[in-house]
DNA sequence: CTGTTAGCGCCTTCAT
DNA sequence: ATGAAGGCGCTAACAG
């Protein structure tokens, strides 16, 4: 079996104890045995176990991350963003992915639960809040990535959503369209309500009539989605001359329907997508899109979380008030939406 | 705190051990009793405790998966496939990304063999081997994806990367291409190997003279790295009027490359990719490529590592031949290598 | 069927 | 600076 402290003690003439303390570098231990101690264990090939220390401390080293999917560069950059935050930390991060499938989620909640993690980063969909109620009771140090409850003041790290709308919308707007459809996803997401909401606002602001037809809703936001949708909106008797989708993802889906009607981007239907992912400059007609800094949010998602579980995990400390990071979007021209730059 | 066992027990009147055969559905107790206990647990709101029941059992139910960079479409879907399939059996996975740095690689295993996983999915850069080496003898199940190792047979899962590259520059050469460069990626992982073996059988059956300039090989496999490698290239007196990149994310980089030169594909310039990402047909000009079955891969190593899990990780039972899983690449003409469909 | 006895490998007091 | 004792929450033999 494995080498454990025991071993190194029994050869080392020491009780356990003192190696614990020299293979965790702590202050009280005499710096000669600590070297003999490391040196006895390197010899060995000795591994910590972590899952003794995390029942022994009942603190462990690895936090979770709920996605939708990280097929999607967007979740993937957000995971990066992450992952490496939490490794530089010594910990290590275990992945999930939803599919805005709400069961799937209170099982992955579970699972970290079981799994004690240090703490959670959800991005959720949002059908229920009882779980993320829990995890509030049980002190379950919890960031929500990428949208806010509504319910439920916790920390989160977003990106603002109806300002990025309103800023594509209003650029559509300004180039001279009018018939403007919008794609979006599930619609208790508060990033969809908020996208949906800054589309509105910029439609209102110009006095534009706004449609129903002109705006439909999927279940997810893949690009097979994302088609079927788009074709839904194209087969409108006045079809829009316009697209703005909830995300890249869908936009993508948005290029194929467009090809399969003949309609050439922009000239017959202008495009605007939102997360700006890495192949949006490379698509056929380079996308124009709302960037949000993917990995950064992911990078400050996961210290906000740190710093939560080094606080005691609200456990001990004064509870401060929960968090709140607004990143700003951006918006970013290219052809597809038929602009000169 | 949280609920434990104990904390059930004692209101149920029973012994721990008796909730814990309850709770596990084990098969040596009353059904009734195990409703009773059932039902408080599930009033109590208790979590099961994984880390302590891993200690317990010397089993855990998380596998580790190491990739070079989950924001690569490619390893993106794989990691899903091994995901899904894991899941399906309880199991969760830790994702740790190296960028094909070989300390990081060695630091990921060092994290893993900490945490106890209970299997190991790798991608390697086999700059050492010791650390498999290590695994093998400690009976760590292990499974490498995507790459084989030369000096240690063990399992793994691959795609014919030779074959594939054949294919890929055989391609090319039917359609009249003499000069033919290649971008690849670090000279140790054998997949750069086998995709290099392939593009020289294919240019050797042509008779075609090779040309050590025609060469180039980056340390990762970034586009940013590929539009370095591929201006490298382009440089040459004699400059390739083809080029077939490792995989897609290098040949994205390629396209900059070429748009910067004022080259246009696939007039000036032929192009091949690998991997066939989701992305590769959006393209500006959409890319031909070398599909290899990501999630199915995934998913296959990932059935592996449970079934070697299963089988007592190789302590208790007869081991059996490492398997050797190669899937078979697939050429995917679209307009970059201009040819016409 | 159920309870008892022992740990799993480590950390955490408290002594010394 | 070091050791001894106790326990984290659960599983794994054994007894009954």
């Amino acid at each position: 079996m494995n080498v454990t402290m025991k071993d190194i003690a029994k050869i080392a003439g020491v009780s356990v104890n003192t190696v614990s303390r020299a293979l965790n570098d702590k202050p009280e231990i005499n710096e000669d045995t600590k070297r003999r101690i490391k040196q006895i264990a390197s010899e060995l090939n000795y591994t910590p176990n972590s899952i003794a220390a995390s029942l022994a401390s009942r603190k462990s080293k690895t936090i979770g991350l709920i996605i939708p999917d990280i097929c999607d560069p967007f979740f993937a950059q957000q995971a990066r963003g992450v992952e490496d935050t939490a490794e530089k930390e010594g910990y290590s991060v275990i992945l999930l992915n939803t599919d805005e499938i709400s069961e799937a989620e209170l099982d992955a909640v579970e699972t970290l639960r079981s799994i004690r993690v240090a703490g959670m980063l959800l991005t959720s969909v949002f059908s229920r809040t009882d779980h993320i109620e829990n995890l509030k009771k049980q002190k379950v140090p919890l960031v929500l990535l990428n949208r806010r409850c509504q319910e439920i003041d916790t920390d989160y790290v977003i990106n603002n959503n109806e300002k990025g709308a309103y800023k594509a919308t209003k650029h559509l707007i300004k180039l001279g369209h009018k018939r403007i459809g919008v794609i979006l996803g599930p619609q208790r997401i508060t990033s969809v309500q908020d996208r949906y909401a800054g589309y509105m606002k910029a439609m209102d602001e110009a006095g534009i009539e706004k449609s129903a037809e002109y705006v439909v809703c999927g279940e997810n936001f893949k690009p097979d989605t994302g088609e079927l949708l788009a074709e839904q909106l194209l087969q409108n008797n006045l079809r829009p001359t316009a697209i703005l989708a909830y995300c890249d993802s869908l936009a993508m889906g948005a290029y194929a329907a467009a090809r399969k009607r003949g309609l050439s981007i922009p000239e017959d239907l202008a495009l605007v997508g939102y997360d700006d992912i890495p192949y949006a400059k490379y698509f056929e007609i380079p996308l124009t899109t709302i960037a949000q800094p993917a990995y950064k949010m992911g990078e400050v998602a996961c210290k906000i979380i740190l710093e939560k579980i080094k606080s005691g995990g609200g456990r001990n400390r004064v509870k401060s008030e929960p968090q709140h990071i607004v990143f700003e979007p951006q918006l970013i021209i290219r052809r597809s939406c038929g602009a000169r730059s």
